[in-house]
DNA sequence: GATGAATGAGAATTCATTCAT
DNA sequence: AATGAATGAATTCTCATTCAT
């Protein structure tokens, strides 16, 4: 009698449908008609199932997550040393192969600017990022260990491999033209070597090799 | 007997009202009437000098933009050999005392957000990106040579710097607890360093060091 | 369970509006806040039903334009030989028992102002005024060959027909006090009969009478 | 020392101005500034030289009005009996060497839908209109006598004339396409012909020729 | 659950007019 | 006379949200 309940796919479906349009016109242009729209519903069901629209852009932030989440758990399932599941972080994010999503590059960008404006958004951006973080630091650790260099900078380490991450999907998005074919995932490989091969060895405390301003 | 010309202040006044609402509101929620009263003028006023919103924001991006290139060319004009300039790109860009000014940081997300949308904005975007590539293409050749590697990646590498330093603005507007104090600078340029070391000498062709994947 | 559609009705309601407002405050004055107080709505519903104010006008000219249709083909099916035919054109569109709505004659001369500078107005008023110049040719037509003239003008007659219909309108609506009641069918009347005659024989060549410049 | 008078050149200026963008852009689009622009001066000084917009738009009316004067004037003058001088009344209007302006064609448009929601444009327009009403019952008059009708109906005769010369200006500004080259002229000749011509006559009280309804 | 009409609070933009210079 | 900045009201249009059905 009572209808079945179809909660989880409607919210799932106007949640896609919120990254498809959002990707495109950005969030304060996805209007709920056009997110209805492109879900093939009707407005006033898209609030029938959020209270709000910024209760879907959270939603979606998760969803967008815990895609990332999937993705990294099976790289580092497969991987093996500590190195090799540094660098697994770093393909789950960058790798074409694992996010062949266009749209959700432009949307982490979107939801970026509009953790700046929007209080609730922010809190549950920070709080993924300061996960992320402190996973990064873990698996920095590890690799470092394994090459013998101490873990004193692993918080700046961490910082500075999240913002090529991020940074990447950035320039992708916004000037596709200046970034090579599937460069960024080799790329920021590199970077994250260059970070672990710079720091000094853990016993001696000399540097591994020097780097920046008095350099060379 | 004519009434003096003010336009130039006036503009200046508007952009630098527009970049100061924008950093904590977004673009789209910097209206008009919000811009003008943090000028201290009527709305009226700064459609008067300017034909549209989207006007103002291109203004401030060339404003920004210039700013980070007088940086960039006084801390060229200071910089001795090769890898010193190449530094000094990334310095110019991040180092604390050059950009004191939070606000810019969260417009450049917020600009970059805009990009996706707006066509007239991607191609001032676009085009400025662009020239800095080329320019940090030519002071990454610069290093290479001067330190004896081939230049073969070198678009590669340009869009990985670019990406990172923009990462860095991107992660310190929106999440500002997860990186140190002062790291960025510092991490960046030896991600930098990193990669320049981990490319291959020009004659032998052998790698600096290895990198990625089967990373020893 | 569903709500149902009023649409219709609706947009009925809005266009009804605008002819009234229009016709006394032109297109350009008659606000949408205006019209919509006309029509007992709010601003946005207007907008809910109708995605631009033009989009309004051209139903209006649509509207307008199927209602004199109607009187049109009603006179027709009642008219009997061709010169009744061609006549019953005169009066669908002036006869004072049509069209007792002198809203409506205001609405065809801002309309027409309106034509001169809105692209998608023009189009369809054009559309439309060459429909009619179309029917009015073969009614012609057939009246010259009832009454054994050439039709060789056909076109030149046909608009001067169109003219002074529409002309009639104008000047009515403007003013009013220069055109004696109910005359401008009759002179109509009187003008088309008077190119009729005034055309030459279809055998002859001769003219049925004498016209224009040294006319004696 | 006092600047030399260039009140009389400037209004001029200003009211060639409006009737150009006026042609393009209708009156209410017609901006001071725009006709400043237009004018080649600034927009202070159009409400140096004139106290309102209105007050120009009334000012082109009249001047607009005066060119006809002129024309027709110098036609009466050259023109012989009362049946050319009837004719030359339509040509001052019509004839395409007498009124090369397109843009005056379009500006009586505009006037005439300004005139329904302006009063003081509608009283100028009124007064001009009834002035030529009252001149072409007069020539009407003389010419009807001439052929020894009556000039019983003058009055509606005389409104058919003006509605049809306005109508082919309507026309012809709105719907080039449907109006041949150089016709407006000669039907309207033709036109007013036929109205003179049946006519009754003045003598009998029989009609000229029969006309309109019954006519078979 | 679902529909789609309805609301009301802004949003950018335009513009006649005023006025200090 | 002339300039051009400044004002303030009005305009069209958008949209999240509510609600009767």
């Amino acid at each position: 009698m009572a209808r079945p309940r179809n909660t989880q796919e409607r919210r799932a479906q106007i949640v896609t449908a919120l990254l498809t349009v959002m990707a495109k016109q950005g969030y304060e242009r996805a209007s709920i008609v056009a997110v209805a729209a492109e879900a093939g519903l009707t407005p006033g069901l898209v609030h029938y199932h959020f209270k709000s629209k910024q209760e879907i852009l959270l939603s979606l932030v998760v969803c967008l997550h815990e895609a990332r989440r999937v993705e990294l758990d099976a790289r580092l399932a497969r991987a093996g040393d500590p190195v090799a599941r540094l660098l697994a972080f770093v393909d789950a994010h960058l790798d074409p192969a694992a996010d062949p999503d266009r749209a959700a590059a432009a949307c982490w960008v979107t939801i970026g600017a509009e953790a700046l404006r929007q209080d609730e958004v922010r809190r549950l951006f920070e709080e993924l990022t300061r996960g992320q973080a402190g996973e990064l630091r873990l698996l920095l650790t590890d690799a470092l260990r394994a090459r013998g260099r101490t873990t004193a900078d692993v918080e700046a380490l961490a910082a500075g491999v999240l913002a090529a991450i991020q940074g990447c999907h950035h320039l992708a998005a916004t000037t596709p033209g200046v970034v090579p074919a599937g460069s960024p995932a080799r790329t920021v490989r590199r970077m994250v070597m260059g970070l672990i091969d710079s720091q000094s060895s853990a016993a001696s405390g000399r540097p591994g090799r020097s780097t920046g301003g008095k350099a060379r």
